[in-house]
DNA sequence: ACCTGAACACCGTTCAAGT
DNA sequence: ACCTGAACACCGTTCAAGT
């Protein structure tokens, strides 16, 4: 005789997020996911395959809510302006949700990376905004420029790497005006 | 009576090291620690206080190993050269050390951080050089600018991130012209 | 002074048994 | 069709007992 479900894959998704969040994904268990949904840890595997693939569910529903936010951000006709625009909304985005943004770029088990679709329209933003900055034949080495610098900027900032002191806001708002000029202009580097 | 240490906590540090080499930092068990050094796990709290310890004492040993790389690096009296050289080294490193790299930065326990101290070490070559190239007012924005991409390149490169094809070594290099060139204007960047 | 076995409180995951 | 308790093989860590 079938019973109804006491809980569902979404709302199993959205108690790990929020685990991750507040606890990272060490403090990610089965069991405090189940007690979250009010079940017993078991039963979680009628809803997912395993933890992996939960982390995965995890990570995936933050590349699309990243992807909206990138998307938004765009559209000024400038593309220097876009590029900044971009900029501080990937570094507000990390800085709202720090937890989870730590996975997106993490070096996660295989079966726990969103796969390869999201993650191209994740960057289809930035691919537009540097193919408008530099040209379609350094747009994608401009994007990954770009992209190295934020996630890497924000990543030691969240890991709290900067340890000398000074100002983040005004470094990070340094380095988006460097990288700007420096792939506004569209002259080929050396080819070696 | 006193019985003679049968390990040490170097052999335990080198154990520890290289099997996050070879399984990452989730393959770091003490039971697979005790049994490379030829102990049983509860030995290994007599030469180190926890797990969070000996992955510290792990990261300290790597970033020592860096900073000696980075240091011999530099030199040239060349400001932009030294900057290619810098890059190139850490990311050789990383490339050496894919296990152990990502350690460096990453989010982990408060507990398992390397001290200021060490830190200070690896960054000075970093900072020498952009005090050269970008002038002693600029020379700690240039430096996080430049750690910033180095690292987030080198960090998406090893999680599989940059998954749209095209060249990754034409990238990197791109991106240290793009940089190198793009600091050395030593003109600062707009207050707001 | 170091090493060990036994024990504790946790994990992820499987599976037979319930409804 | 979903949920549960019991079980298995693992963790990190403590501690009394060995030498």
């Amino acid at each position: 005789m079938p019973t109804p479900a006491r809980t569902s894959r979404t709302e199993i998704v959205n108690a790990a997020r929020s685990i991750v969040e507040a606890s990272g994904v060490d403090g990610l268990t089965m069991q405090r996911v189940a007690t979250t949904v009010g079940v017993k840890a078991p039963s979680l595997y009628k809803h997912v395959r395993n933890r992996d693939a939960l982390v995965r569910l995890v990570v995936e529903d933050v590349a699309r809510e990243l992807t909206t936010t990138l998307d938004a951000a765009v559209g000024s006709g400038e593309p220097t302006a876009d590029l900044r625009s971009l900029a501080e909304a990937l570094r507000a985005f990390a800085h709202a949700n720090p937890g989870v943004y730590g996975l997106l770029f993490a070096q996660v088990p295989t079966d726990a990376r969103p796969d390869r679709d999201q993650l191209a329209r994740t960057s289809a933003a930035v691919l537009r905004t540097t193919t408008a900055l530099a040209g379609p034949d350094l747009a994608l080495e401009a994007a990954r420029t770009v992209v190295a610098w934020a996630h890497g900027f924000i990543s030691m900032e969240l890991a709290g790497a900067f340890r000398l002191g000074g100002d983040l806001d005004r470094a990070y708002a340094f380095g988006i005006e460097r990288l700007g000029a420096a792939l506004v202009q569209a002259t080929p580097g050396p080819a070696e």
